[in-house]
DNA sequence: TTCGAAATGTTAATTGATTGACAATAATTG
DNA sequence: CAATTATTGTCAATCAATTAACATTTCGAA
């Protein structure tokens, strides 16, 4: 493996999609596979695939293509899906909630250790097997436990003194939904921003812009 | 406005964030700011900034700089924020109840009008002030109502026959959370996906290529 | 009212990402 | 076992996005 300089970002973001289309295929019980294949099904091209494949390692064979169940688990390796990251959440709202129930941290490389929210009615909920704790004994939390990843769905009032809080205590990396702007401030935190309205502003412009025609 | 030919992608991913930054100084009492002021709050370059405005018209001033509220109000417009499109969301599980209720649709440009589940315990349920409905009376709720847009928060095996019927109802807008893959399906489909489990993995990367080195 | 400083809008240069082309190689067929 | 076909890995070419440069304009101060 690593044959890795610097890979963009655009090619990382590609490999989740790789990796789900070929768990998929797997499954099928698809055994073998070509990148022309793969570009149709993707709505991708050929040319990039391999390219994007390249990066990390030459896991074809010239004259006959990649093997599904292999190739998955190389990218599910670059991914680093098999490193069970200790995380703790913040905010257990309606989107903490569903953050918590409805991802498969375990299958993608974390381990949801702990959940955190300051509103009395929500302190001693359980949640995704866990119950849900006062952020005041969040020290001595990640002093004994040692998160690594911090999960934000608190509103952004909330984000900012939380954020220096686990900086302090050695957290570098974070997936925020909140809109509060981690990486500004910490450039050597590693931030995959969620942001929600944005996604749907987005949207809106596409519509109208559509409509516009 | 609208010197506009083809904005590509990467600027209108841009817009939401200058515009939230915006309302931000709008409501700080700011009223003007200059690119190279814009740049070091938000971690671009000034360039890029007057790069991305001058894509939609000449919103600033000469030796001057914009106007915080005339900007705001501009990308406002261009995002087309004001439209209130007519919007059903689908599944009314974890994530479907915290994006009905957690997201401000209202002043994004959406107007939520109806939410639907399958499932016996969830519909007649109270969310964001809408009683879940029933998939079974979709058809004739859509004939009535003439949604525009709808949001896929229901599970991927769900998507696809749910897709062709929308498709056929005559919706081409979608926010779409499952991992159905609606824009190889419907290609004149206006989609925006969000995928979370894709986003999560991305980090996983960084985290992992990061304690590698 | 004139001059200098500040900042835009726009064009040019650079950098980065995607696509295309093809030689090298492996599997398969006759 | 040789010939054919399929398909990769990689290099070159194109296309897109970002950054830099600068002429032009406006504001504000003297």
């Amino acid at each position: 493996m690593s044959r890795r300089e610097k890979v963009s970002m655009s090619v990382i973001r590609r490999l989740p999609r790789y990796y789900r289309f070929l768990i998929h295929l797997k499954e099928k019980g698809v055994t073998r596979i070509s990148s022309t294949e793969l570009s149709t099904k993707l709505g991708l091209t050929a040319s990039q695939i391999r390219q994007d494949l390249n990066c990390f390692g030459g896991f074809g064979q010239q004259g006959y293509g990649y093997i599904v169940s292999q190739l998955c688990d190389e990218i599910g390796n670059i991914l680093g899906l098999s490193g069970k990251y200790p995380t703790i959440l913040f905010g257990a709202g309606n989107l903490g909630r569903a953050i918590g129930t409805h991802m498969s941290f375990e299958s993608e490389g974390f381990r949801l250790i702990g959940i955190f929210d300051n509103s009395p009615e929500r302190i001693g909920m359980e949640l995704a097997n866990l119950k849900v704790r006062d952020v005041a004994g969040l020290e001595e939390f990640c002093k004994k436990e040692k998160p690594v990843m911090a999960i934000f769905c608190v509103p952004r009032t909330a984000a900012g003194e939380l954020a220096e809080q686990l900086y302090n205590l050695g957290i570098r990396n974070f997936w925020n939904f909140s809109h509060y702007d981690l990486s500004m401030r910490y450039p050597d935190a590693i931030v995959e921003n969620v942001h929600l309205n944005d996604s749907l502003m987005t949207l809106c412009y596409r519509i109208s812009d559509q409509s516009a025609k």
